[in-house]
DNA sequence: ATCGGCTCGCGCAA
DNA sequence: TGCGCGAAGCCGAT
């Protein structure tokens, strides 16, 4: 594997020397998409060059932290149109019920080189580490879901944005020249004899999945897949990408892109996103601040969980937000709600009732109420300690874009991490506070109630 | 409508 | 060591 490119998206897990086998298996894992996938493209280059037919396995999972049913109908729509894109590659992809780590090692018996993308979280680090160290070949890491490698950006927890920005914004060129055109494998791989599911039998899976709770699944509002994404964001493109900076806090429009749930599943590339943005006909400040949401936030979100440890707990927010925290810990709370009243939308507030309405019905929340979501809770809760975990599990039992970096970085930034201390009040201590008379001040929140009412009402 | 003050700590200039 | 300034704000003064 001397041959390997100089590429910082590029790292080996394990040193296995060249290995004998009956093709080059793709472990396909966070990158969940065949266009602009450069594990992929690896894995083709390589397996071309060893005579070998290239194969993608993917483990389907139902032990992933806090699965259920929203979640995965929208990623098996994604992985149904990832086995037909490939198959029309001649690439076999093989989709097995288990474990990753165990899946892939079954898998990568007969493999000659493991590919494998890369995903942030804890327990995908611990897929990665197990498959390096148990595997018989090669294993070789591409960087495949930001647009500047995470270790090149930095090497540390950053503080904020702004320490973040000038690093990202340095290196944003030289990672968004255009791949070459895509490589075709030499060796298809349709014929080779593997055992693996029907991605196609979507209801067959999520019955044979063990998922929690009664999460329906929102296909009437977001359908999983590239193709989806693309249209999305060509309307993306046309319609709101003018207005986007104006409207940032405006959530009473869809001025989004509405890109979040399918960067969580790897069905689209940031660095696809960010080059058309870049060639997009629009007033330069709605190109900065898209590329500022979609690179330098992200980002930030993926430095925050790479670099620290307790990135789901209370305990590993900044000193001086923790303090005023607990010197506030006794402050009247002129409102409480359990987790469970907060669920189910049943507060004294319209707006932040409407928030949740939306959450629920559709699995996305337009950013801005994000904020004014998570702060109400944090005012609500009978500790702060408690409204993290409350803020969690609703984050990531409802939004389709879960369980991912932003979803840590986002709960953490509602308690002071990437901010600053601001004017002393009551519970939130020096944390920055939001309010409903901002909203009223900031913009058309009634039209936003309206919209989320006739949107839950239609929900499927 | 707009402005300043509030508060901590990082990173750069000196 | 000093200083400017910051992921999305609030509030009161003008």
């Amino acid at each position: 594997m001397t041959h390997l490119p100089p590429d910082p998206r590029l790292r080996r897990r394990n040193h296995q020397p060249p290995a004998s086998g009956r093709f080059v298996l793709y472990w396909m894992q966070q990158a969940q998409r065949v266009e602009e996938n450069p594990a992929l493209a690896l894995a083709i280059a390589e397996a071309n060059r060893l005579g070998l037919p290239p194969v993608v396995g993917f483990a389907l999972s139902d032990r992933y932290p806090e699965a259920n049913r929203r979640h995965y109908t929208f990623m098996l729509e994604g992985l149904r149109e990832v086995a037909a894109a490939l198959a029309d590659q001649g690439i076999r992809f093989v989709l097995r019920l288990g474990e990753p780590d165990r899946v892939v090692l079954e898998l990568g018996r007969q493999a000659a080189l493991i590919v494998c993308d890369r995903g942030y979280l804890r327990h995908q680090r611990r897929w990665r580490r197990a498959v390096g160290g148990g595997a018989q070949c090669p294993v070789v890491e591409v960087e495949t879901d930001v647009v500047v490698p995470t270790g090149v950006a930095s090497d540390k927890a950053e503080y904020a944005a702004r320490t973040l920005r000038p690093k990202i914004l340095r290196q944003m060129d030289r990672f968004l020249q255009p791949a070459g055109p895509p490589l075709r494998p030499v060796h298809p791989s349709l014929d080779l004899d593997i055992a693996g599911e029907d991605p196609a039998d979507i209801p067959g899976l999520l019955d044979r999945l063990r998922l929690a709770g009664p999460v329906a699944a929102v296909s009437g509002w977001f359908t999983g897949g590239t193709g989806e994404a693309r249209r999305r964001f060509q309307l993306f493109l046309n319609r709101s990408l003018d207005p986007y900076a104006a409207h940032a806090h405006q959530p009473q429009t869809d001025h989004v892109s509405m890109m979040s749930p399918y960067l969580h599943f790897g069905q689209i590339s940031p660095v696809w996103l960010a080059r058309r943005v870049r060639e997009a006909e629009c007033g330069p400040e709605s190109r900065a601040a898209f590329l500022e949401e979609l690179v330098v936030r992200r980002e930030l979100a993926v430095n925050f969980v790479c670099h620290t440890p307790d990135y789901d707990a209370y305990d590993g927010l900044p000193d001086w937000a923790r303090e005023t925290l607990a010197a506030h810990a006794a402050d009247t709370r002129p409102h409480l709600y359990t987790p469970a009243q907060l669920e189910a939308g049943q507060t004294h507030d319209p707006y932040w009732n409407a928030a949740m309405a939306e959450m629920r019905a559709t699995g996305f929340m337009h950013n801005y109420m994000r904020m004014y979501w998570g702060k109400q809770v944090l005012a609500w809760s009978p500790s702060p300690r408690e409204a993290f975990a409350t803020l969690l599990a609703l984050n990531n039992r409802y939004f389709l874009d879960g369980r991912d970096p932003n979803s840590y970085a986002g709960v953490a930034w509602i308690f002071g991490r990437h901010d600053r201390p601001w004017p002393e009040r009551p519970v939130f201590g020096k944390v920055r506070a939001m309010t409903a008379s901002g909203l009223r001040r900031k913009c058309d929140i009634e039209a936003y109630v309206r919209k989320v009412a006739l949107r839950s009402a239609a929900s499927p």
